[in-house]
Order: structure tokens, then C-alpha cells, then sequence
DNA sequence: CATTAATTTATAATTATTCTTATTTACGAA
DNA sequence: TTCGTAAATAAGAATAATTATAAATTAATG
């Protein structure tokens, strides 16, 4: 977390108290909430926390790279402050419901792609959706 | 585009000049369309056409898996009638910039899941995500 | 401490999408 | 061909997520 204070003062911006509390919702939720979700957090100990702080706060460590954002189907954004390379599976009906983390996958990929280049472009990350279904058994529509 | 109507008539659905213009419009395209965007082109031979229809066809194409749908990271939905699988480029500002087939890749993905489960899951696709800078040179940030 | 630019707050505005309801249409049956 | 009916469309209102605005507050600096 101290960490945070030092990347922000390296990039010129302000550890307000707002932007730690946001952060360390984020680190302490393996659900990508959205804004909504971690204002309601942040809400619990600075009540008088602004929905429109939370935005900015989460726009402004998406730029900053600090922060990932992951949209699902529905379009309701989502933040997710593990920015270490993983992916992200999906149920069927578009909702981020796990992280996937697998080193060899990623190397798989790199091996690959070091071979076969995307002409016209230089690749600076590959993120997979990977669509499942729950094994238990349907479930419903 | 005969194979349209088709495929509606097997699911019950009816085969309204809507639904063909927007349909046509989605093959024409290879931009990934947003709704809007869909709506202006088809407005040119159907005036009269409701941006709610819009709505409704692209939902009603998607849930019967004739369209897929796209997000980039602003979070307005794009609409894609290519269905076969294959993978999105998108830019670092997260816009879809183009699509990529590879079907050593999928080959490759599917043999790395045979083998490596994820428990709990069944893989029922997997899309991935290619962040890219263009080559030419940084462009304007 | 005082200064100042950055940030936050509160709220209004915007935008994409969904909902509602009356009207129209495609399509199978007669 | 015409008819009946469920399905689909049109128009506009409603909703929800996000962004913009402007005044008040605050972190960092000297």
C-alpha cells in the first residue's frame, strides 16, 4: 500500500486519502467491482466519499496503469488492481467471474507470437476470455 | 443472405425487412459497428426504421448466436455478424481495430485446454484480446 | 504557515440502452 | 387470397452508467 503513495508521488499525483481507500478496496476485492461496488466500500469509512471521485480516482489509475478496466457484456465497467498479466473467465452470459493465472500459457503465447508477427502492428499484451459454463449442471436461462 | 431467412425460419423468428437490412448492413462492415452506427445505415434505405428496433434485432441476433457482440473499453457495444472464431486487435486507447483469424492459434489453444482443464469450468470458447500499437510511429496519445 | 495547483464534491448533463404501449406485419391456416 | 394471431416495430419515455461543470477543499511545496 505504501507502495501506491510512492507511485503516485513518481508521477506527480496527489495521495489523497480518497485514492488510497479506493486502491485498497480494489486490493482487497478478488471480484473486479465497478464503480458503484467500491463506492459503496469506500462509503463504509469516508461517508463523505463522492461518486464522482470514485470515477475519476478509478479513470485516473486506468491511465496511469495502476488499475485495470474490464468490460463484460453488459457494459457496466469494471476495475481490477492485479495488473501482473492473467486472464479473465467468463460465464456464459458475460460475466467476469474468475482471473486465470498461467505462466505457461504465457509463455506459450509469447513463443508463439515471437514467431508469427501481426504485420502493420507490435503487440504489447494479450488478454483471453475465456467463455465457460459451471460443470455442475445448467444453470438457469 | 438467403441463408439468413433460413436460419430465422428454423428459429421461429420472422424474417422483417429489418432484420435483413440490419443483418446486411453487419456483413458489410468489417468495422464492428456500433447500434448507432447500424442505425444510420440502415435509416438510408429505411427511414422510417426505430433506433429501438435497431436495439431489438441486435439483441434478438446475438441471443440466437447469428452476431457477436464486441466491448471495448469505452463500453459501447459493437456487433460483429462474423461469427467463426477468431481473435480482435485492439488498440492501446482500447478501440477494436481490426479482426485476426489464425487458425494455427486455435489449434494450438485447443490442444493446450485438452490437455490443461481448468477445474470446474468448461471451456466453451476462448477469444482473445490483442493489445497492439500500430507500427508507423507513436501516434498521438 | 501561505500559496497554489490539483483534487474533491455536488449536481447537472449526457449518452447508451431498455422499457412501454399502441400499431403494424409476417406467416400459417382456411 | 384472405384472415387471424402472435410476433415485431415505432415512438417516445424511462433508466442507468458515466462525464462534465463549477465552487470549495486539500496536499505538497517552499
Amino acid at each position: 500500500m505504501n507502495k501506491l503513495k510512492e507511485k503516485l508521488a513518481s508521477k506527480g499525483l496527489k495521495a489523497t486519502v480518497q485514492r488510497l481507500y479506493v486502491y485498497e478496496v480494489l486490493l482487497n476485492s478478488r471480484q473486479h467491482p465497478t464503480a458503484e461496488e467500491v463506492y459503496r466500500e469506500v462509503s463504509r469509512v469516508l461517508p463523505s466519499v463522492s461518486l464522482s471521485t470514485i470515477y475519476n480516482t478509478l479513470e485516473t489509475f486506468v491511465e496511469h496503469k495502476l488499475v485495470n478496466k474490464v468490460h463484460n457484456d453488459s457494459g457496466i465497467a469494471r476495475y481490477d488492481a492485479f495488473v501482473e498479466t492473467h486472464h479473465h473467465i467468463y460465464s456464459e452470459n458475460g460475466e467476469v467471474i474468475a482471473d486465470y493465472y498461467d505462466e505457461k500459457l504465457a509463455e506459450l503465447l509469447n513463443d508463439y507470437f515471437t514467431k508469427k508477427k501481426i504485420k502493420g502492428y507490435e503487440i504489447k499484451e494479450i488478454r483471453l476470455q475465456i467463455i465457460c459454463s459451471t460443470k455442475e449442471k445448467e444453470s438457469k436461462k
